[in-house]
DNA sequence: ACCTGCATGTAACCTGTTACATGATTTT
DNA sequence: AAAATCATGTAACAGGTTACATGCAGGT
């Protein structure tokens, strides 16, 4: 239940139409909260429908046409009772972790490169982060606004950091024990080390597993 | 599309019944994929008709009796095709980060409180980390199964040490300009400071903010 | 007989994803 | 006039969440 938060909050920091939030969602507000257009879109027929935004009167209501929307009084109070709320943090659902899992059962194979993968585009994370640091937030104290917004994108790239780190250990971790054999690389889905089917329950007592 | 490569990476460590694997999901798996019994229920479901995993012929197929699944040489084919693949990291989603944007809009009120709550959490679930990994990965060399499993650890560990820091950072900058007033602590919902509606658009050229 | 805990589900709903449709405006 | 681009949508589906339903086993 953030995604209409979101907006609000992006139309409170200036009233947009749905394009216009769309691109928003791409840059800034997307490295905390993505979403794409037609969750926007629906999101605003929603809001409009509660009561919590609307259309600036200006625009015409047809289809190709321009549509700009602003926060309601109503809209304002209501990120505002969401925010006092508080959301518990929920647990991680990361797909690399769990490919990393799988490796421990399937094999190791092709796992290097996704980990190097990986590594390159969150490099390339925090140098766009750093980017708009060293433009946006320059050393000496803003407004208020500016300092909260600041530590929000510091968040973006401390969590950049964790990663890079993390991948960078694993891959020494995984170059310490060279990849089964180089010559096994190059084996097809279905080859994986360790026969295909009837061994499960091979590992049953390893540590860390329950 | 990861909860069944989930589900057949844990059938493969152990055959378990959807029970088990619901408790497996809430300690080590779900410490980076978690799932609810009832998704846990639809997938074996899904993945049995698929034919990638099957019922042990012990089980009696009957409503409250346990029913005990394994992997087929089909099920191990589509995780290694699965792991071949490689999957994208998702743009991060997080609502404190979103919660610590809306602030910059609608004031710093209870945002100390929320930030000191999770501060709270994440030290806890470090330190469960920490217990897993002196039990389960003492010093010294295991197997290889022990060591990939130990650096999705390592992953949870690290992540959770970047939250701490970047609380513990944000609680320090919010210090320093404390928060608008004392006696405006225990306002309720709606009488944010900065009027509730009507002035949209006013930080209109802040930085950091398209 | 009744209650509690174990175990497997059903149903309804909401959010997010993917593919496509349609109208308006600008460019070539 | 055609094509590209801007802009707003519809439809169908997959995945995740919440609440509830059903059956069996063991204890009191």
């Amino acid at each position: 239940m953030s995604l209409p938060h979101a907006i609000l909050t992006a139309l409170l920091e200036k009233p947009s139409s749905g394009l216009e939030l769309t691109r928003r969602f791409d840059k800034s507000i997307g490295y905390f909260w993505s979403a794409t257009h037609q969750q926007i879109y629906r999101e605003l027929a929603r809001l409009e429908q509660s009561g919590f935004i609307r259309a600036l009167p200006s625009a015409v209501p047809a289809r190709g046409q321009k549509k700009e929307y602003e926060v309601l009084p109503a809209g304002r109070a209501e990120l505002t009772e969401w925010a006092a709320a508080g959301q518990d943090p929920k647990p991680m659902r990361d797909p690399l972790l769990l490919r990393m899992r799988a490796a421990a059962v399937i094999g190791t194979d092709g796992l290097r490169d996704e980990l190097e993968r990986h590594l390159a585009l969150h490099r390339a994370q925090l140098t766009t982060y750093h980017g708009i640091e060293t433009k946006d937030f320059p050393p000496g104290r803003g407004s208020e606004q500016d300092r909260l917004r600041h530590l929000v994108l510091r968040g973006g790239i401390e969590l950049e950091t964790f990663w890079i780190g993390w991948l960078t250990e694993s891959l020494g971790a995984l170059a310490a024990e060279p990849e089964k054999a180089p010559d096994t690389l190059a084996a097809e889905p279905g080859d994986a080390p360790g026969t295909p089917g009837a061994e499960q329950g091979r590992d049953q007592a390893a540590p860390g597993q329950t």
